[in-house]
DNA sequence: ACAGTTGGGTCCGTTACGTCA
DNA sequence: TGTGACGTAACGGACCCAACT
């Protein structure tokens, strides 16, 4: 099990969604995630993952990004029917990009990319459009299956960091002859699949902890029964050594911590809503034998 | 300093299309 | 050939956050 997510390099996440959405802090993160899978790498996408080197990009990003255009420039000559070949607009859109939060992030915004109307002089939003779906006047969506290829890259950065910055996506957009957009639809599908297995592996996790825990239940019930028939048995009863550290507590049949010593928890007597002193247990182990 | 506005980002639920058995 | 299931690209809306006024 454990294993499952190590492999995965996961990291667990019980929470309620929309909570958690809003405050991080409400939801509950058992970290399965082997030490050595790095933040960046990690699909802990139940959590907001702010905006990595936003306007910034390290050097690392910059050799990454230099790295998979020359890896997939060979093979990209292949692609596809959905490419867009890259205008002269875009070029110069990419070579003006200062900031997430210039010309470039108004152009690769949902609205403004998806709405405007098609201009003359904005490349991007004129290929932004559906590449053949719009020429024909008509509004309906064609989906485009993306090519082996196209996946391919998309995937591997995704592996890299399951956000983009506006830079990188326009960049991996152009790299791949698609529009911003798609590149951008794709991170978010493919956040939301990793959240599913996620939450498919959480799901399974927890039926195991409930088999455990019922398992355990059953197991204490027994040894419970087992006392019971044994404080009934007078000559055994006789011979029994007196509790050490714990008692069963006789009427809410809880072990219980021991008999008070001070002359104050003498005065205060047993009191039932006071927390017992439980035995060490943990759910997540499988039940052992005793 | 603080509240309101705006723009851009993400997530979520849903729809619609492409593929395959 | 028709069809239902499935995967996934694409969409719209809600919400959050930072920058700006």
């Amino acid at each position: 099990m454990m294993v499952e997510n190590q492999d995965l390099g996961l990291s667990l996440s019980l929470n309620f969604p929309a909570a958690a959405e809003r405050n991080p802090a409400a939801s509950l993160q058992l970290n399965l995630m082997p030490a050595l899978v790095s933040s960046s790498s990690s699909f802990n996408v139940l959590h907001r993952t702010p905006n990595w080197s936003d306007s910034c990009p390290s050097s690392s990003d910059r050799n990454n990004a230099d790295a998979f255009r020359v890896e997939t420039r060979s093979f990209l000559k292949g692609i596809d029917v959905n490419r867009i070949p890259p205008t002269a607009a875009e070029a110069e859109e990419e070579a003006g990009v200062s900031s997430p939060n210039s010309t470039i992030s108004s152009i690769s915004g949902k609205r403004s990319e998806r709405d405007l109307p098609v201009n003359e002089h904005d490349g991007e939003r004129t290929s932004s459009r559906g590449l053949s779906d719009d020429e024909d006047g008509e509004n309906c969506r064609k989906k485009l299956r993306l090519s082996k290829d196209q996946s391919a890259v998309l995937e591997e950065s995704f592996k890299e960091h399951n956000t983009l910055n506006p830079k990188q996506k326009l960049a991996l957009a152009k790299r791949l002859g698609l529009r911003p957009r798609q590149v951008e639809v794709w991170f978010q599908n493919r956040r939301a699949r990793t959240k599913l297995k996620q939450t498919e592996v959480d799901c399974e996790f927890l039926k195991r902890c409930c088999e455990n825990l019922t398992e355990e239940n059953r197991r204490l019930q027994k040894e419970l029964q087992e006392l019971r028939a044994l404080k009934l048995s007078p000559q055994f009863y006789m011979q029994m050594a007196p509790p050490t550290t714990l008692t069963m507590c006789p009427s809410c049949e809880r072990v219980a911590a021991p008999p008070p010593s001070s002359a104050m928890d003498k005065a205060a007597g047993h009191q039932h809503n006071r927390p017992h002193r439980m035995l060490p247990f943990n759910p997540w182990s499988t039940p052992t034998a005793h």
